[in-house]
Order: C-alpha cells, then sequence, then structure tokens
DNA sequence: ACTAGACTAGACTGTCCAGTCCAGCCTACT
DNA sequence: AGTAGGCTGGACTGGACAGTCTAGTCTAGT
C-alpha cells in the first residue's frame, strides 16, 4: 500500500499539522518555558486538536526536545557558515574578524536565540542532553570554526595565535558582554543599533592587539 | 507593650524560623526553579508549617523575591570587597588583576552562584526587577569597581585605558568564557581546580596586552 | 460504496499545588 | 492564673494541567 500521508505515528519529519505544531510550541515553550506553557495553549495557538499533538510526538517533553533540537540545528550555522564565507574573501583580516564579529552579535542578541538560551539553561538539569546538543551545535562550533582560520592567520604570521581554539573562545566571549548580559536578563528589550557594532568594534580591536604577530 | 518576639507579620529581619524557611527555600528554588518548587516541599525541608511561611512571607512570589534579593546582597560584595582591598595592596597591576580575576572565577563558578543565575535568567520574564537587582548588585557593581582601578593604572600610565568602564566589562567578558557557558549548562559539573587558573591567566594576558599604554 | 487513517471537539481522570482554615499546643508576658 | 500570639499539623478548596477517551467528520485510496 503506497503511503502519500506521512505515517504519523512514527517520527517522520514534514507534514503541515506536525509544522504547525511544531511552530506553536516553539513559541509557547520559548515564550513560557517549559513548565509555564500548556499542552492546551499549544494546540490552541497552532489551531489543532491536543490529541493530534500526542499523535506526533506522544508526550510533552519530547515535544519539548523536538523544539529544541530544531531551534539548535536552524540557528547555529549561521554563523558558522558566514564566517566559512567570510573567511574565503577575507583580504583584510580585520575586516574579517568584524564581520563574523557582527554576524555572532546579530544571531545572538536575537530575542529568539536568547529565549531559546534561556530556557535551555533553565532546564539544563531536567534535560541534560539537550544542553549539550546546544552547547555542541552552538558555542563549540563556532569555536572550532573560527579556530581554522585563526591557526591561518597565525601560519601566515600575520597574528601569533599560540592556541587556537582557546583564542577563538576568547574571542567570542568578549562579544557576550555587558550588553549581551543585560538582553539575557530581559533588560535592554531593544538595542540601540549603534551599540551592538560598538562591542563588536571594542573586541576586534582588543583582539587584535592582544594577538600581534610575535616580532 | 514591649515587643521581645519579632512581629512576625511585617517584614521584620531576623527570627530562627525566618532564617530556616529562607534557607531551606533558597536550596528548594535553587534546584528546582520558581514554578517547580512547592510551598509544601519548603516547609518540610524547613521544619516548619505552612501556615508559618505564610505568616512571614504572604505568598510564594513574595518568598522568591525575598530569597533573590537575599542572595544578591550576600554573593556579590565578594567580589567588589576583595577587588577594593588588592587595590589598596596593590604593587604589582598583573598580580592584582590576576587576584580579580581568581576571586571573580571562584565566585561565579560555585554552584550556588551558578543556580541563582539560572533562575534569575528563566524568571527575568516574570520578574523583571529581580533581573535588575541581580545585574545592579552583580556584573554592573563588580564592572564599575574595576573601572576606578583601571582609571588609576591609566592615570599613571602603567596602562592605556581609554574607557575604564568599557574595558572592565570586556575584563569581566572573558572571563566568562567556554568554561563558564559550559559550567552554566550543566555539563563540566566538577571544574578541574588548573582549568579556572588557566582561565584567569589567559584572559588577563590578553587583556594586558590590549591595554598596554600608549607610546 | 467501502474503508483506513488523520483529525476534531470536548468531556473526563488523576494529580499536583497555592493558599486557607481550624483546632489545639507551647511560651512568655501580665 | 490568664491570655495573647507564634506555631503546628493536617484537612480542605479551587484551579490548573498532562494525558486519555469517545464519538464523529473528512479525505483518499480501492
Amino acid at each position: 500500500m503506497a503511503k502519500k500521508h506521512q505515517p504519523t505515528g512514527d517520527s517522520g519529519k514534514a507534514s503541515p499539522k506536525r509544522d504547525a505544531i511544531l511552530k506553536a510550541a516553539t513559541r509557547v515553550f520559548l515564550e513560557s518555558g517549559y513548565g509555564a506553557a500548556g499542552m492546551d495553549a499549544i494546540a490552541r495557538e497552532a489551531g489543532v486538536a491536543k490529541q493530534t499533538i500526542y499523535s506526533h510526538f506522544g508526550a510533552k517533553d519530547a515535544l519539548f526536545g523536538a523544539i529544541i533540537r530544531d531551534k539548535c540545528g536552524r540557528l547555529m550555522p549561521a554563523v558558522t557558515t558566514t564566517a566559512a564565507a567570510d573567511k574565503l574573501h577575507g583580504d583584510d583580516h580585520e575586516e574579517v574578524l568584524l564581520g563574523i564579529a557582527g554576524q555572532f552579535l546579530e544571531l545572538v542578541m536575537a530575542e529568539e536565540s536568547l529565549a531559546t538560551f534561556r530556557v535551555v539553561i533553565a532546564e539544563s538539569a531536567r534535560f541534560p542532553e539537550l544542553a549539550e546538543a546546544f552547547y555542541r551545535s552552538g558555542p563549540k562550533q563556532a569555536a572550532e570554526n573560527l579556530a581554522v582560520y585563526l591557526a591561518d592567520l597565525d601560519g601566515s604570521g600575520i597574528l601569533g595565535v599560540a592556541d587556537p581554539l582557546g583564542s577563538a573562545r576568547l574571542f567570542f566571549a568578549m562579544l557576550r558582554g555587558d550588553l549581551y548580559l543585560r538582553r539575557l536578563l530581559g533588560m535592554a528589550a531593544a538595542t540601540a543599533p549603534g551599540e551592538m557594532e560598538a562591542a563588536a568594534r571594542q573586541a576586534v580591536k582588543a583582539f587584535l592587539a592582544a594577538h600581534a604577530p610575535k616580532k
């Protein structure tokens, strides 16, 4: 028997209802947190019967896991790929680093990313696998990618980077500064456009000064 | 009528029962988060009747607020004051900065601080005042204190610090690196003793290189 | 026409929990 | 001795919520 419909019961990928549920669940979970989110609210928001959710995902925690994993896979490549792209046409290393910094800040300062991070942190005790998945697909990936570029700069004598991975991590840490903290805490709801650029500039400048090529 | 007992109803400060409740509530709230924490569990843990909690604090959110405010006032001065103390006997600025970095990491890497930060972030939407109180008594205070010292170093030509507050924020951002992220996400439960020291050393080294006195 | 399966609307169960109430105890001040 | 008030312990209320169940609709393949 040919199956035109998705076999709803299994962990199939695409289906309009399934997508609507995922979208609604994302909204509700990220807005209210895991505990405070209600399955009825998600069903209502998705325009779907509650039973349909349970047919697709089985249980609340499974749905939550699906949401978070989805976000991890969808959000993080942004930095990764643009970093790679920048590297290719990278003539001026300062310009490239500024570009990476800008992309990174644009990403992590977005309300969606912040909300994801908040809920992953909040539920890291209940869902350690999700926290780890987040770390691997996000910060770890980004640092490893940048490390390759930094090693390259070190090799060509443009910068002095003894520990590329360590320096890559430091670079991103410098970007997660005071502004990021305030955003994470829900203060500074709207970030003034210049503020992010200034943060990027400060970090890149300091980073370059700290990694001048050895004489 | 002379009152020997605390007037339990009002927001009085000290009382053995009140302290037991605060201590128990801290444990439960930080361990489970606001939503998952139960008043019965707190009462049991404190060895106190539930009614007693309500006599002292009135409601769950008020108790939560008291807990968090208490933690803010109790935890953060650590960096602030030791920074000030270090400044006084500060002969070698690198040594002083290393000391501050060490104290800071010791503080923010402690499971207690991490748990507080997690729950404040998680509830920042529901309790914006608490998030703000946390920021003011924590990161803001620490940065402002360090800024004074940095301005001093700039004045005496030891370092070149054009924007003391900005550089102070950058300094702490550098310390909240990959290790901190992993701890915040509940990975790296036990931090290897050398790791923190290495993080401090890396950050201070980079910071100094980036703030060499202008020729 | 028949059927299988996705979907719906809503009722329903069981559980958990904030907050209240009450009846009584224990302590200290008068 | 009397009494006021902090405290206890446990019952109770009301509401929220995860997950189940039922009865029925709609769609598409045969």
